[in-house]
DNA sequence: AAAGAATGTTGTCATTGACACCATTGTTTC
DNA sequence: GAAACAATGGTGTCAATGACAACATTCTTT
């Protein structure tokens, strides 16, 4: 009569189950509207479990930006280890892993970007958005080392690239693009970047 | 015993005063916490009364993004009436309308793409951004009148310009700019996009 | 003046995040 | 190996919220 297999009083990996699911869920009815009760239906658990892993909400959503972080971080520095590469080609391949990025996750992305710029934003997740773009300053400083960027503090300039792809991105959501339109635009904006940051000892070719 | 100035059964300005309420709101504790029963109290009306006007939460946030159109609108409209300046002039004045707007506003400006995107957004919400930018591809077709822009679709070439100036607004909000560093960049960025947007018989200047 | 439209109110419901307190299981230490 | 304790899960409850129905008051229109 009893099942086979009753769930045993402990879940075994409830925070496991609970960020995956948890994902799942970012992506599909956005930050928002995540409900952690609803995430304990779902794993079958009562709704004050997830309490003993994430204190509160907001601890749920700061492990899944820190998970998010961590996967773009990958992404970029996958895109930026060919050292041999000339500069162009890497920011484009740049360019490509993180308008990818965002256009798979989407809601992830925003509520990275929110988690970090939260008041009380743990120091954890500072430090795993530092360490995620960090190969981009190192991809401008060996740019600056071949003479292809101008002098000037490589984190900046990192940034302003990144300035251009969110921009795209934001773009992309206003769902201007038809179809793979928005490839071709990276490759546009980024030369178009590219120009202005070639140093000018003489005007820019 | 009575007080003199009893507020009337009809409160006689809700619609306008829960918008201007709102905004507040918005501003201060941003567009998800926004809370209708919290407005209600503030105004001293019943927790309902807000239905009246707005059936629900989202029509409200709506009626407030359609106002920001509008401001955006005239921000917009403002920095571009002058057409006798030239398009790089022009562009620079654009730029820091939109920044200065988003600067303003940040959680406006969020919630306002954010209605706009919504799945059923209102028709009206969508007319009311189109309104707001179209001064700009006007401008942009001033600008390859006169040379100084690329062929091409002038709204696709206008939205490339507010991508450019939407990645500076989303680098702002990660507290980049100690002070007036902001307004350089505006120019900066801008001198990079006009290079890229200029003709080509010969190589660009 | 009467009818009906606008506009507000009271009362209620389900959902949610958070919390206090209790139950069960795993682990460590003597 | 058993007892103490930590880790993890459950029950019950609370206040806040958005949404709704049913009812009250005032304004407008005919």
């Amino acid at each position: 009569m009893s099942k086979p297999e009753q769930r045993p009083y402990h879940h075994g990996n409830l925070r496991e189950e609970l960020l995956e699911a948890g994902m799942k869920m970012l992506e599909t009815t956005g930050a928002r509207d995540l409900s952690l009760r609803e995430l304990s239906r779902e794993l079958g658990v009562s709704h004050t479990a997830p309490r003993r892993h994430f204190p509160d909400k907001q601890a749920l959503l700061d492990a899944l930006a820190l998970h998010g972080f961590a996967l773009l971080g990958v992404a970029i520095a996958k895109a930026l280890k060919d050292r041999s590469l000339d500069f162009k080609t890497r920011l484009v391949k740049l360019g490509r892993a993180y308008v990818g990025f965002a256009v798979k996750h989407p809601a992830l992305l925003s509520m990275m970007f929110a988690a970090k710029h939260h008041d009380d934003a743990p120091a954890e997740l500072l430090a795993a958005a530092e360490r995620a773009f960090a190969p981009s300053s190192l991809a401008f400083e060996d740019g600056q080392a071949a003479g292809d960027v101008i002098p000037g503090d490589s984190k900046d300039l990192s940034l302003l690239a990144f300035t251009a792809m969110q921009g795209l991105v934001s773009l992309s959501h206003n769902g201007i693009f038809r179809g793979e339109k928005i490839d071709l635009l990276i490759g546009g904006i980024l030369e178009h970047l590219i120009l202005g940051l070639k140093p000018r000892k003489e005007p820019a070719r």
